[in-house]
RNA sequence: GCUAGGGUACCCAAGCGGUCAAAGGGGCAGGACUUAAGAUCCUGUGGCUUAGUGCCUUCCGGGGUUCGAAUCCUCGCCCUAGCACCA
């Protein structure tokens, strides 16, 4: 066997695509696109991990197919450069968070290039240029005028290790997305907001035009952004008017009291003088506890003093304030329904509240005074006046009907989703192009003064270090020229991955965003690879930016991606996710002398479905390792001869087999196709010039560097990635063949059967087969390949050859597609 | 609790109404090669039976639909991920 330097080859070959710029992608009306794009990576000095490599093997198979297929594919890579960790990381590092990126991103490019990805370099965008995030805040400016970005004090979460505000997306549980121990604090604090409810309805709605995307992500989006049609109740207390959202009309006439959120920024107002003690002692004490002990806590509620009236009973309510109402969802107060809500029971049997039952179910009665828990299933009304009798799921109807005709409420649609924060009190984001002048306010940077660069004399330490240049603070007013404060907060660095599939189409655009036009031709993106962790956060706000952007006319279209792909995760040796943190990491470099890369990305797919977690094993790898290596060797001791019906047959379904897997992302379909038409050509041995060709092309999409090294053996002078995707002849394909495959497999397991047989009778090992098949199945039977097979010497006759050996008269035993057969 | 997705032979994993005792890989066993080991190659790998075309029991568990189910329905149990007091 020959010893391969796959690392040789590699670099040969990545060398070769660069200089000669094989994947530069060129707009081109007249051509067909296909736009592959994975997620692009944070850059840290950790560098890539097989992991990464797995995803980004993923779309670059697609890739070099739908490049093979003719199509004209763009396939970018970029650097999401700006964010936390780098700045964080460059503070420990002592170093300026720039530098620390650039060297970074340096090396990840490397190492992309060294897993031998199709990528378009020409294109390559890093988020940290201030020609790029030049337009992030182009973009933040146009918002501006439209009035989607505005300023507003509102209760925030903070987080104390970040330092910084956090967007409700970033919080999990109560804690910072990057330190899962950290608990968030609430702050009221003025900050910068997108937003993105204004397209809250769309982007609920458009999620059905998502046919391409994964069901769990969408259901993820349609839960977060969160729906819900129902009434706006005109609750009066103190003379304001407070209008209660309710999906459950129906129960009006059951409302016993009401609940305001303890964090309501007006609870105050509605709190009497004699109350306030409480209220405060109350505040107090739930403040005081710990995010653990939050999360069984009990419903609690201190009476507030005031008085809801009921506008269609006109019954005289009493209002709690309570830690189970979110402030900042309708208006941060419910009306309790302690008969048909579990809170609202609870809450009810807790302080001796009222319960009146309005549903009757039709099985049995509710008895208010004897009900153990709240009845919330379906039912006619009782107590309910003009309703009574009526079934609960019209009366949602009619009774919204007539509290509209009163002027006592309205129908409205609620949603979950808040408006995303995106100021950030950290140095390495994209400045926010306002100034604050005492007279003039908030007044947006001219766009022609863009960009507004990151200064450099900035002194990390406490607070947002932006505040520590005097050069960058410190400006005149662009309305009155008088002095004036420049915004020091930054964006969210989502800002930055929210319209960057944009910019990919035309990179180097000093003068606009982008060309409209090569936006439209090339987007939106055919094919989006990544986690499934983005889901509630960069696939929502991709979709809110695109579909702003196509309100300001830049674009034709409303959604980013026709197809999303979430792979899986790799998983260490150990089990466990691959990450720095638990020290199992597997990098490209070690892979790529150990075995090579395009043996691992065989590995890496073949493994299992692309969206499951897979494992890493040194073990498994081997399986590919042996088959590249067999396939290697094959090929340097090819001549070329005349390939068999037989194969050619095999040739053609392969085709139809391996393409339809990779359309279907059956990556691990592909490669056992592949393996098994490897195993028939080693079988056979003749095989045409074609056909070695075609066989590597199949191959080449999942093993690129050694296809094109034994592409070039075979005596091509152009790449293989450039060439086309074999078609399948399926006038060659001939199911006889397989028939016969599988009777030739058949008769190899009977001589081993019958071979254990005899051993364990005769305690003699037989060593001489005789094969006697009817003439038709004799072109079944090659001798040489049978006994290669059976490890024993084969004599093939014909049952009607008068000459065969058959001392046992066996002959006699044969049919048609399964031949007789004498050990000895 | 809600939502999405799963539970397949020693392990990983494909299959998703008949062609299924169930692809492929790993492991293991036997054989070939070799002085031997390793590497490589071939074969086997639910059970029973027999000089081979046979039978039995399997695809988390129970029930069902069907001429026929790993595949469809239903009820459980378990796992994984996301959301979680949204009125």
């Amino acid at each position: 066997m020959t010893a391969v330097n796959f690392k040789k080859i590699e670099e040969k070959w990545q060398k070769k695509w660069e200089d000669k710029k094989v994947f530069q992608a060129k707009a081109n009306p007249k051509k067909k696109k296909f736009y592959v794009l994975e997620m692009f990576p944070y850059p840290s000095a950790y560098g890539l991990h097989m992991g990464h490599a797995f995803n980004y093997t993923i779309g670059d198979i697609f890739a070099r197919y739908k490049r093979m297929k003719g199509f004209n594919v763009m396939y970018p890579m970029g650097y999401d450069a700006l964010g936390l960790p780098a700045e964080n990381a460059a503070i420990k590092a002592k170093i300026h968070p720039e530098d620390y990126t650039k060297k970074s991103i340096k090396n990840f490019i490397k190492q992309h290039k060294s897993i031998g990805l199709s990528y378009d370099w020409e294109r390559m965008i890093v988020t940290s240029d201030p020609e790029y995030y030049k337009w992030d805040q182009w973009i933040f400016l146009q918002m501006f005028k439209k009035g989607l970005a505005y300023q507003k004090k509102s209760s925030v979460n903070w987080c104390p290790k970040c330092q910084t505000v956090l967007a409700n997306e970033q919080v999990y549980n109560g804690k910072c997305w990057r330190h899962e121990n950290t608990n968030v604090e609430i702050k009221p604090l003025k900050q910068w907001f997108f937003k993105i409810t204004k397209y809250a309805n769309e982007l609920y709605n458009d999620i059905e035009k998502l046919k391409k995307w994964p069901e769990d992500i969408k259901a993820m989006q349609r839960h977060w952004i969160g729906k819900s049609h129902g009434v706006e109740i005109d609750f009066k207390i103190k003379e304001k008017t407070w209008p209660i959202f309710t999906t459950r009309p129906d129960t009006i006439y059951g409302v016993t009291f009401m609940v305001i959120s303890a964090q309501h920024p007006d609870l105050m107002d509605i709190v009497t003088e004699k109350h306030k003690k409480n209220v405060e002692k109350f505040l107090k004490k739930i403040h005081s506890v710990s995010e653990k002990q939050k999360e069984e806590l009990e419903k609690e509620g201190v009476f507030t003093g005031s008085y809801a009236e009921n506008p269609v009973t006109g019954d005289r309510i009493p209002v709690y304030a309570g830690n189970f109402v979110v402030a900042d969802y309708g208006c941060g107060m419910v009306m309790a329904v302690p008969a048909h809500d579990q809170r609202d029971f609870e809450f009810a049997k807790k302080y001796n509240i009222p319960i009146k039952v309005v549903i009757q179910p039709e099985m049995y009665e509710l008895n208010a005074e004897r009900m153990s828990r709240a009845y919330t299933g379906d039912g006619n009304l009782v107590n309910s006046k003009e309703f009574n009798a009526t079934w609960n799921r019209d009366a949602i109807d009619e009774i919204a009907e007539y509290l509209e005709k009163r002027k006592i409420g309205r129908r409205v649609i609620q949603f979950k989703l808040r408006d995303w924060l995106i100021s950030r009190q950290r140095y390495w984001g994209t400045p926010i192009p306002i100034i604050h002048c005492e007279k003039c306010g908030a007044v947006p940077v001219p766009e022609k003064e863009l960009p507004i660069k990151l200064p450099k004399d900035i002194k990390f330490g406490k607070g947002n270090p932006l505040e520590t240049s005097k050069s960058f603070a410190n400006v005149k007013c662009p309305k009155c020229k008088g002095p004036a404060k420049r915004e020091t907060d930054t964006m969210d660095t989502f800002v930055n991955s929210s319209w960057y599939f944009l910019r990919y189409t035309d990179p180097k655009n000093s003068k606009k965003i982008f060309d409209s036009k090569k936006a439209n031709y090339w987007c939106p993106v055919d094919l989006y690879i990544g986690g499934r962790e983005h889901a509630c956060m960069h696939l929502i706000y991709f979709r809110f930016y695109t579909k702003f952007l196509r309100d300001q006319g830049l674009l034709k279209f409303s959604e980013p991606a026709i197809k999303l792909f979430n792979q899986g995760m790799l998983h260490g040796p150990d089990k466990r996710k691959m990450s720095k943190s638990w020290g199992n990491v597997i990098l490209p470099e070690t892979v790529s002398k150990k075995y090579g890369m395009d043996t691992a990305r065989l590995f890496l797919i073949s493994l299992a479905s692309l969206d499951k977690d897979i494992e890493w094993s040194d073990k498994g790898i081997q399986g590919s390792k042996k088959l590249i290596n067999r396939i290697i060797d094959f090929y340097s001791e090819f001549n070329p001869s005349k390939t068999s019906p037989r194969l050619e047959s095999k040739i053609n379904k392969t085709i139809l087999e391996v393409s339809e897997s990779i359309e279907n992302f059956k990556y691990n379909i592909s490669a056992i196709k592949i393996r098994e038409l490897f195993e028939a050509i080693e079988d056979e041995k003749n095989l045409s010039k074609k056909h070695a060709e075609i066989f590597l092309k199949l191959l080449h999409p999942f093993c690129p560097h050694i296809t094109e090294e034994l592409w070039e053996k075979l005596g091509n002078k152009k790449f293989i990635t450039i060439q086309n995707w074999p078609e399948a002849d399926t006038k060659k394909i001939n199911e006889k063949f397989e028939q016969q495959d599988k009777i030739f497999e058949n008769t190899i397991s009977d001589i081993a059967e019958i071979s254990k047989i005899i051993k364990d009778k005769k305690k003699k090992e037989p060593k001489k087969v005789f094969i006697y098949a009817i003439p038709k199945d004799l072109e079944i039977f090659n001798e040489e390949k049978l006994s290669k097979k059976t490890g024993k010497k084969v004599k093939v006759f014909a049952v009607n050859d008068k000459k065969k050996y058959d001392p046992e008269n066996k002959a006699k035993k044969a049919k048609p597609g399964r031949p007789a057969i004498y050990l000895e």
